[in-house]
Order: structure tokens, then sequence, then C-alpha cells
DNA sequence: TCTCTCCCCTGAAGCGCTTCAGGATTGCTA
DNA sequence: TAGCAATCCTGAAGCGCTTCAGGGGAGAGA
């Protein structure tokens, strides 16, 4: 039992006997033994983790259904290859991220880096391609980029609430989306639009907010008086309500309004949203990155499609008076 | 130049000339050189790694708002000592999360564990002391502990709401929080009884209600035809609010609700909710953790108080018709 | 001038694995 | 019975650092 044959037996590579093999793992389970991930990490050149550098507020963070979901998505494809997640949280924007980047590249303390919340023109694809480090964009990169990406259907999600809507009766559907310079936010509007034509109904006002200007941009997108507003977001949802009611208006008697992400945000609100199914991006991106790695083989995914969970927050437009 | 040289002038220890050290770093810098996290790792016996095991389902995650501020406060501490956070999501209930417990410490993936959402006989004591890691709780442990710990102060922020109900004329005061079986629920509710003898206002009833079963708890509970009702968390305001909303009720005409960790649901359903700093907590027992592994000074831990944050779910008690 | 001390620096060992070349054993064929 | 291949196993090297013992040069005291 020389420590090459147990390292032989533990990886389950050819060159001991199965009577052998059996032996080794016993006794490796009898006391409680595992290969040092150190060591491993330093004979095999490779760490066995992968990273995911989040540069974004808590504020913006905790109110997100992607995040955690993503997450929990990426722990199960991880944990099936015995990889580990390196997460590091620093203050928001691109710029401030690029020297963990570079110092978790440069220390190898990562196989390979998930990339989330891609920007136009991101700096971080320049820095990465330098630091030689596998890459998998989670989100469809906007423009020239060196690496390999997966994206979720979720811009088909905006096509359902406009169809409900106008089943329902409406006869002009307005957009309430987040920031214009997110890419899957001008995407969602384009669909918005295409939905809009598709149903032969009204394109109403689209409004574009950030986090901090929700408030107003809802008061803003009410003085058009719509009936009907599909939102990019649960959060922004859950914001044109506030403004409606204050204004005096009945959700949904007065105006109907629809969210997206299907976060618990909506299920507590009773507000009709689109369930994009995140987890199974996160599974699907940290799938591909293992692929990448040599570590997994390459998952077919297939992403799902969205699903418009109806709740309270629609109902047919109200009555000319 | 020998590596032993640069071993020295990397590690800012004694034992090279100034000048070479200069020389050193400086050759480093220009080559973007770092010392292999790897073998490092293998001659120190240390990863400089932490880990956090979370056992929760995504969807309770999601809208909890001490989660990620809570990671966001790890984020600051390691950062300042040069660790990395080793996350890993497992499906709920910590004995799920034994077998990762496991695997991390014996492949020694960390230097020590953060805990969070500790229970009564937590069986992750007597596995991790077995393990012989470090370990550091976030949150008051129940009975017998091996393990040091630091804690908010949370319950402290109960006294607020119900002062502020008081003061508004309030003379009945209902409590509504999660289930029963967590320390965090209990002493939030010990001290709301507290609050409510202080104010010298009646002790209403107090329901308790695990995730799924909130609208329905809601509903029992406005039977007892409150005007006043402090919550656990957020979520279980908002979840309130809506069933006051369903019977007719305006909040806060008839019925003022406050919730507790000022998340940003509380903010976007303008919540009077109690804020309490999770990062700072956060950061404090990364900070505490650390300090037990030798790598920084014990942070002298001074939990703010909590902050009671006022918005329009509360107002004076209805006029008597 | 010689010795002693102190300060810088280097050589070599070793952390716990993986890997590769090659030794020992067995079973088979001629 | 000798010869050969296949199979199983072991010894030793090496991954890139840290650490420790010790070599050398310079300055100080005798």
């Amino acid at each position: 039992m020389s420590a090459a044959a147990v390292s032989f037996a533990v990886n389950d590579r050819p060159g001991v006997s199965p009577e052998t093999r059996e032996r080794i793992l016993a006794a490796a389970r009898e006391l409680g033994w595992r290969p040092s991930a150190s060591a491993r990490a330093l004979t095999e050149a490779r760490t066995r983790a992968i990273g995911l550098v989040l540069a974004r507020d808590a504020a913006q963070l905790d109110v997100d259904a992607f995040f955690v979901r993503f997450l929990s998505g990426i722990g199960r494809a991880l944990s099936a290859a015995d990889y580990a997640l390196l997460l590091q949280l620093v203050p928001e924007g691109a710029a401030a991220a690029l020297p963990a980047y570079e110092r978790l590249a440069a220390a190898g303390r990562v196989d390979g880096f998930l990339l989330t919340d891609v920007e136009v023109d991101d700096p971080r694809f320049a820095v990465l391609e330098a630091a030689g480090v596998p890459v998998l964009l989670a989100g469809r990169p906007v423009g020239e980029c060196p690496f390999a990406w997966v994206e979720t259907r979720h811009e088909e999600g905006m096509a359902g609430p406009v169809a409900h809507l106008a089943r329902l009766g409406h006869t002009r559907v307005c957009f309430f989306g987040g920031r214009a310079d997110f890419e899957h936010v001008q995407v969602r509007r384009e669909r918005w639009r295409n939905a809009v034509d598709d149903a032969g109904v009204e394109e109403g006002v689209a409004v574009h907010a950030a986090d901090d200007e929700m408030a107003e941009a809802a008061r803003v997108l009410l003085t058009s008086e719509p009936t009907a507003v599909v939102c990019g977001s649960d959060v922004l949802a859950v914001a044109l309500v506030r403004a409606a009611r204050e204004r005096g208006l009945d959700v949904p008697g007065d105006l109907s309004v629809t969210g997206f992400d299907d976060s618990p945000l909506a299920a507590l609100s009773g507000l009709t949203s689109v369930r994009v199914d995140y987890a199974e991006f996160g599974e699907a991106a940290a799938g591909a990155l293992l692929a990448e790695l040599g570590v997994a083989e390459a998952p077919a995914f297939e992403p799902s499609a969205p699903e418009l969970v109806l709740r309270a927050s629609t109902a047919p437009p109200p009555s000319r008076g």
C-alpha cells in the first residue's frame, strides 16, 4: 500500500487490483482520510474551485431573485464534480472587481470564472483573457467576446404577459423596465414591442428607471393613464403598484400590472409574474465551465421556457366611463 | 534573489535588506507574479479560505435581507486579510449539510467555518469539534456549545416599534413571528412582551407561522381585531398587510403593522421596520474567526443598536366608532 | 591585524500528493 | 523448461512554495 497505490485507488485509475483498491478505500473510510486538497492542487495544477465575483451592492442583491437561485444551481453542478465555489463580493462597479479577478487568477486560486452582469465593452474580458483563465459567461455578451456563454430564454417571457393582457381585453400595453444600458433590459423591451404587435394591441409608453428612481418614474408612467403595464422585474412592478395606489387607483381594477422573475416578492404581493428558471441557468453555466475545464461532460442546456404565473394583479380593463 | 529571499520579501518577514526587498517586489509587480496559493497552502498548512455552508432553500434565501448583507460584511473582513470565502449551498436541513462540512474539513479546503442558522442541539457542533476545525457561530447558540459566537442586538429592536405604536395611541399590540423553534424568533417574542409591559399597553395575541402558513396565520391573527401588530420579519408584515387589505382593512388607517430587517421589501412596501446592521455582523463574525485563526486582531465588536425606520404602515389607531 | 558578532542571503529539506519508469510476480506460449 | 507479456505494485522525482541551518561579508572591538 504505497502512496502511489493509494493515489491510483482514490482517483479510480487503473494500476491496482480490485481487491487492493477496495482495501485501500476501506482503510481510508475507516480513518476518515481524504486526500489533501492543497497537495492535490499543487501537483495537479488545479484547485477544483471556480470563482464568482459579484460587483453589486448588497441592497441590490437581496431583493434580486436571480442571484440566490443562480447560486443554488451552481451548487448543484459543482457538488456533482466535487468542485467548490469561491465567492467574492466587491463594491458595485465592474472596475472595482478587476483587482479581485486579477488576484484570484494570478494566485491560481480558481480554475475558472463564471461571469454575470455582463456589460457593454466589459473590461473584465481583456484582463481575464490576458490571464489565460477559462471563463464562461452567464448571459449574452454585447459585441466581441473571447469566451463562451450560455443564456436563458428570459426574453421570451415578455410575450406571455402581453398576450394575457390582450386576452383580458386591454387595448394598450405599456412597458416599465430597469436601466436601459443593461442588455437584458433592452432585449425585454424589444420583445415587449414584438409581443404588442403580435397581439394586435397599441404600444403604450416605455419608461426606464434605475433602482433609486423607480417611484418617480412610476408616477411619470401613470400620467399616461395606462390600463396595463408589463414590468421588467417584480421590484419595478411593486413600485408601480404602490404609486398607483397612492394615486387612488385600484390594482387590478383600474390598472393591471405584471412583474418579472416570479420572486418571493411576487408571491407576497399577489403579482402576476414570469418565472424564469435561474437555478437551471446556474447549473448550466457552471456545467459548461466544468466542461471547458475538462472535468465534466458538456451539458446540453435546453433552457426551459419562461412561465407566466397568474395572480391577482391582472384583470380586464375598467369599463369606459 | 533566491527563492527563500523572495519568500521573505513577499511575506514581509525580516531577513532581507530593504533594497533587496524592494527589488524583489518590483520584479514581482513587473512580471505580474504572485505566490501560488496552492503551494502556499501546502507548506503553510492553511488555505487562506473559510467556509460557509448554507442549508436553506433558495426560495427562503432570496427574500431574506440577512443573507446577502451578512455575506457582504464577510467579504469586507476577508479581503482585508486576503482570505477567500468558500460558499456551499445545500438543500434545506442541517443534516444534509453535515457531509458538506465533513468533506471540506477532511480535505483541508478551509481553515475554519462560519456557522449560521444555529439550531437547538445542532448536529454540526459534534462533527466540527471532532474534525478539529476552528468554528465561529454567527448567532447565539442554544445550550452547550464548544465554539465562540458573536451576536447582534437584534432583540432590542422589538422595543422601538412597540414604543412607537404606544406613542401613537395604540393600547394593545400583537405579535406575529416566524417558526417558534428558531432562537431569534423566541427572543424577539420575549422582547415584545417586555416592551409591551414597559410601554404600559395591553399584550395582544402572539401568532407564529412558517413560511408556507403565513397567509392563513395572518387571517387568524386578524380575527382578534388588532389595531397594531409588530412582526418578526418584513415578509410576515407584508403577508399580514395583504391579508388585512383582503379583509377590507386599511393599513395604516385601521391597522398599524411593523416589519423587521428593513429589507428592500420594507422600502418597497412602505413598511415601518427595524434596521439591523447585518453587514457589520458578518464583518464581526468573519473577523472573529480570522482572529481565532491567528490571522487578524480580534475585532472589538460593538454591535450597533437596531434602528426604527418609520414609513407609512403605522398611524394612530382608528377612532372608536 | 585578528576575532567576534551581526546581518543578508542561499542551499536544501520537506509539505502530501501525482506520475512515471521500472521491479516483482504471475500466467501463458513455444 | 525457457521466454515473453501482462498485471500489479513501488521508488523516486517533482509540483512551488516556506523554513531552517548555516555560509559569507562587513563592521566593531581588542
